[in-house]
DNA sequence: CCAATATATCTCAGCGCTAAGGAATCTCCG
DNA sequence: CGGAGATTCCTTAGCGCTGAGATATATTGG
């Protein structure tokens, strides 16, 4: 086993000889899933450049591609969905739109309301990038084997639902 | 044992049902590992606010305290510390030197740099909002018992390994 | 039925970041 | 020494998001 020290190793160390009173453990966990998240994102975003996309965009047309057909959906289940405010959604959409990927019409049942729609260039789009996306994934995980994987998903549950990530 | 059944159980459903031909499974990990960064970014943004501070302003301020007297780093160092980019950390440095929370004086040695200094302020806040940082941290973890947080934390080495974290 | 409240979406100013590039200084090497 | 390239920090336009709030429509309770 190598003695490999990471970023947070030398912060975690500072620390200690800086304030050796506190207790910053809980800076091993979050201290590495920050920076781990970092630079995931940065993983992905080159994978989805080489479609046209970036995370924002990629999420919204992967959460209408895999909600089923008619591929349509509100902007409240999009903003929910995607963890952003109403603002964002609009904004994301307006892009979305002027390219050609979603439509916007007005909901038959509720004034207030609008539907999204998939376009075929849309759908068509999230297609191609989707494997890559998932082969992108795939390789950054590639050095966790299958018993260590189920455990990280495991514990990932548990803080999850610390933080009241529910699906509803 | 509940049975919870989370968001990203719900979107590796959905997929399942959509494209069954692929293989979603590593999104049941970098799905919840963003999806986990998100809330708790959101968390710990309650408790810096309880200081005047954002994320940003405390990560240098912190970097500064626990990099030990005099308490003085350079722009670039900073960088590197935060994974930001250049002119990120210039921006950050005029929010907290117009606060007064650090100073920016030239360099004696190279006459391209400067060293950034935590003010008496700066000391005193950064040791202000840090226990309350870590309590933060703490509860946002209580629900791993230690066995599982170490196994966790292995994973999150081995994944920040295969991305190339290395501290120099 | 109406008024009050809730909900759905959008607009927009402001924020922090990136990407690109500029200016000053340092280092290396012919 | 002197020129070329590297390094350090900063500036700025543009981007996506938030937070606040506007508008329109729906729902609820008296």
């Amino acid at each position: 086993m190598a003695e490999r020290v990471d970023h947070v190793d030398r912060i975690v160390q500072q620390w200690g000889a800086e304030r050796p009173d506190l207790d910053v453990s809980p800076m091993e966990v979050i201290g590495r899933l920050k920076r781990l998240s970092r630079l995931v994102d940065a993983e992905l975003k080159e994978t989805f450049a080489r479609h046209d996309l970036d995370f924002a965009s990629f999420d919204v047309l992967a959460t209408l591609r895999r909600s089923g057909p008619p591929y349509r959906l509100t902007p409240t289940l999009l903003m929910q969905s995607a963890m952003v405010t109403s603002g964002a959604i609009s904004q994301r959409l307006d892009r979305l739109e002027g390219r050609g990927l979603v439509t916007r019409t007005p909901s038959g049942s509720d004034g207030r309301s609008r539907e999204v729609e998939l376009t075929e260039e849309g759908y068509a789009l999230i297609d191609r990038a989707l494997p890559d996306h998932l082969a992108t994934e795939r390789r950054i995980l590639g050095d966790l084997d299958e018993a260590r994987t189920a455990a990280f998903v495991a514990a990932l549950r548990t803080l999850l639902g610390t933080l009241g990530d529910d699906p509803e």
